[in-house]
DNA sequence: AGCACGCCGACT
DNA sequence: GTCGGCGTGCTC
């Protein structure tokens, strides 16, 4: 018997499989789909099992298997078909693509250690008449102890209670010892809550067939219970007697849903974030693959859980940019999962209230099933929109915060409701400034203008994280006379703070929110009202229901707007709807006012009118500039060190393609990227903008090879970029 | 990827 | 005369 494996090198030479021979003691054993040890040249590495032969005609010696690495770890054929679309999709190889899909205690790697936890547990022998046991040791009265204690607790973790006196009750057999795998998270059972659907909920409800493939579209504004409508379709997909798998944009957002789930699920529930520690997402893993749990909610990589019997998946926020991993292999979340909806015959929901315009023009030709809530639960109102000039506050030295909003805190905070201020700038000030010499501090590694973050007293490059302590004088003319400007949230705070003494306020960004659990504490603190404002970046927008909030104040909306990107109105649109959702909630009304020197932008313009209308002004300009959903788009940067030697390689990939591609087909570039000058590298861009084009692909590959063995210029192929 | 083999320069 | 520079090629 033989074995086809791929070995554990991510390279393109080495992207085939090797032949290997099993050996007999492992023969009833070996299945496709096994992670084996196998020696190559003359070390011994991982790799995995792609198909086994009975016979074999190579000329060349052929090795042995050295062993099984996981007896329980079989990919089963449908993560091995994901592989595979993997590999197609982001033409990455099929190395790269299994190791994408297992959690890293699980993946190919020389250097394996055992994730497994064990707790070892004590507990009385059950055929010992204990009793009598005491009678007879009575003066031994650490023992009485260790046994009083087991009887009432049935078992106890042998730590705790280790001693000499453990040790003789269980040499003597009265104790037994027990050492079993345990898992680092356990969901504690909650409370039971049935809710019952309004009529519109069920009415979506019942819309979708769930024995067969189909991309719905559940289009509900914000507040309006899109939550429980996923949990009455899983709740049936259980029923059943299949599983369901939820993707959310980012866990740590997402808490109050996940706390629902638990309400609802209880230890149904296995939960996979890039925030567990790699020995919680081995467990995790675990429970999906020994089938313990029914339900899987994650981020993007929980696409790939390995769950075994699935009846439905459910991407909630779908338009969040999440879903599209930004480093290699760049797959799309949202592609996997249409994968394995088509795979299974099972459907898929998408969920959002404001869709992305590829999957709104997909419903409105019918290509998705749209479904609609367009009413907030208990009948809760919209929020009204105020858009305030900044041009004309500042006039009246208004700089921060307009009249209107300092007015409207005052009120709010004078009848204890509560404040979301949004600032999508973390840090204290954009950029410091010589006014002498006109110095502005860049970061030496990637052409940005650094920012400055008072906390720390640094200069912090967002791209790179380049840090350089602030200097007293100016580094240039050594004058002291450095300034700050633009506003990032921690001015912002302390401008607050200043203006509302007796405010408590709340800093929420990636600043304040690095350590694990701070920021479900920022959440719980706010909930109970331990706060009064909540100031934040964009972290503050999602998914979060507080029925206090009254008042959100979008700050500085023109730094959402001025991206320059063609999906950035879209995201504007979206992150501004998002935070305005979080306003008037429960029955109190809520106001929004949003502050701006483009006042008459149609992102802002629409906010007031409602998503619809402006996927009525985006198309058209999509259209017009021939982006998604009209045009395919992909993403090539040529990149390397020398400029004029990245710039030349980058004009030989443009010719490249112009000469091979479509003559439908459109190639933009190479032009410097938006950032050209990344950790010391420069990088040029080329966009190719195409309809239908059965040669792409192909051709795609083809320049990837090319650049596969240059060492000095390479290329990265971003195909469906979610920016540009 | 990682390692052996291999063919030319400055050194114990 | 040798150690070692990293170019090339191979790994079931």
């Amino acid at each position: 018997m033989y074995a086809k494996v791929i070995i554990e090198y991510a390279t393109k030479e080495l992207d085939k499989t090797f032949i290997y021979h099993v050996p007999e003691n492992i023969e009833a054993k070996i299945k496709v789909g096994m992670k084996v040890s196998v020696p190559f040249g003359n070390k011994k590495i991982y790799g995995f099992v792609l198909e086994i032969l009975t016979d074999v005609e190579e000329d060349f010696a052929i090795k042995d298997i050295c062993d099984i690495s996981d007896e329980e770890l079989v990919l089963s054929p449908e993560l091995l078909a994901i592989a595979d679309y993997l590999c197609d999709v982001t033409l990455c190889t099929k190395i790269t693509a299994l190791q994408t899909l297992l959690p890293s205690s699980f993946k190919a790697k020389k250097h394996k250690q055992n994730y497994d936890y064990f707790e070892t547990i004590v507990k009385l022998n059950p055929d010992i008449d204990i009793q009598k046991y005491k009678e007879e040791n009575k003066r031994f009265t650490k023992q009485i102890e260790i046994i009083d204690k087991l009887v009432s607790e049935k078992e106890i973790k042998q730590s705790t209670i280790n001693g000499s006196s453990l040790q003789t009750l269980i040499k003597k057999n009265i104790v037994l010892v027990e050492k079993r795998q345990k898992y680092r998270l356990n969901q504690k059972e909650v409370n039971y809550i049935e809710k019952t659907l309004t009529p519109d909920q069920n009415k979506v409800f019942e819309q979708v067939d769930l024995n067969k493939f189909n991309t719905y579209l559940l289009y509900g504004v914000t507040g309006s219970g899109k939550t429980e409508v996923y949990i009455k379709w899983i709740k049936e997909v259980l029923r059943m007697g299949k599983q369901a798998l939820l993707l959310v944009p980012e866990i740590l957002l997402t808490t109050q849903i996940i706390k629902r789930f638990y309400e609802e699920f209880a230890s149904n529930v296995a939960i996979l974030h890039s925030a567990l520690s790699a020995g919680e997402k081995h467990d995790e893993y675990l429970k999906i693959m020994r089938g313990e749990v029914k339900i899987v909610i994650g981020t993007r990589s929980a696409v790939f859980a390995p769950l075994s019997n699935l009846g439905l998946i459910i991407i909630d926020e779908e338009q969040s940019n999440t879903y599209k991993q930004d480093n290699n292999p760049k797959y799309s979340a949202k592609d996997i999962a249409t994968f394995r909806a088509k795979y299974n015959h099972i459907p898929l929901i998408l969920g959002s209230a404001t869709p992305t315009l590829e999957a709104m023009a997909r419903a409105l030709k019918n290509v998705y099933t749209l479904l609609r809530l367009d009413k907030r639960v208990s009948n809760a109102k919209l929020p009204t929109i105020e858009i305030v000039d900044m041009a004309e506050e500042i006039k009246r030295r208004n700089n921060i915060l307009s009249s209107s909003l300092k007015q409207k805190i005052r009120e709010r905070l004078e009848k204890h409701e509560q404040i979301i201020l949004l600032l999508n700038r973390r840090g204290y000030a954009t950029y410091v400034n010589c006014s002498s010499c006109g110095y502005t501090y860049k970061c030496p590694n990637c052409d940005i203008t650094l920012t400055y973050h008072a906390s720390s007293n640094n200069l912090i490059c967002h791209y790179c994280g380049y840090l350089h302590q602030k200097d007293k004088y100016c580094p240039n003319c050594r004058e002291d006379a450095l300034n700050y400007y633009g506003l990032g949230t921690e001015k912002l705070e302390e401008y607050i703070k200043k203006e509302y003494p007796d405010a408590r306020i709340a800093r929420m960004d990636q600043d304040t929110t690095t350590l694990k659990g701070s920021h479900e504490k920022f959440i719980e603190d706010f909930q109970a009202e331990k706060y009064d404002i909540l100031i934040g970046t964009q972290m503050v927008s999602k998914g979060l229901d507080f029925p206090k909030v009254t008042l959100v104040g979008v700050i500085n909306a023109d730094t959402s707007l001025n991206i320059p990107d063609f999906r950035s109105s879209e995201n504007a649109f979206s992150l501004f709807y998002q935070v305005a959702g979080r306003s008037g909630r429960s029955n109190l009304p809520g106001e929004v006012i949003i502050q701006t020197f483009n006042p008459d932008h149609y992102v802002l313009t629409c906010l007031k009118k409602g998503y619809e209308d402006f996927y009525k002004i985006e198309m058209p300009m999509r259209r017009k500039l021939k982006y998604p959903p009209y045009y395919y788009l992909i993403g090539l940067k040529v990149i390397g060190k020398d400029y004029v030697k990245t710039l030349e390689e980058a004009k030989k990939v443009k010719q490249y393609l112009d000469a091979n591609v479509d003559k439908e087909t459109i190639c933009l570039g190479p032009t410097t990227a938006l950032i050209l000058k990344y950790n010391n590298e420069y990088r040029f861009q080329i966009i190719i903008k195409y309809r239908f084009d059965s040669k792409i692909k192909t051709i795609l590959k083809d320049i990837d090879n090319m650049y596969a063995l240059k060492k000095d210029v390479y290329v990265d192929i971003d195909i469906d970029p979610s920016r540009i």
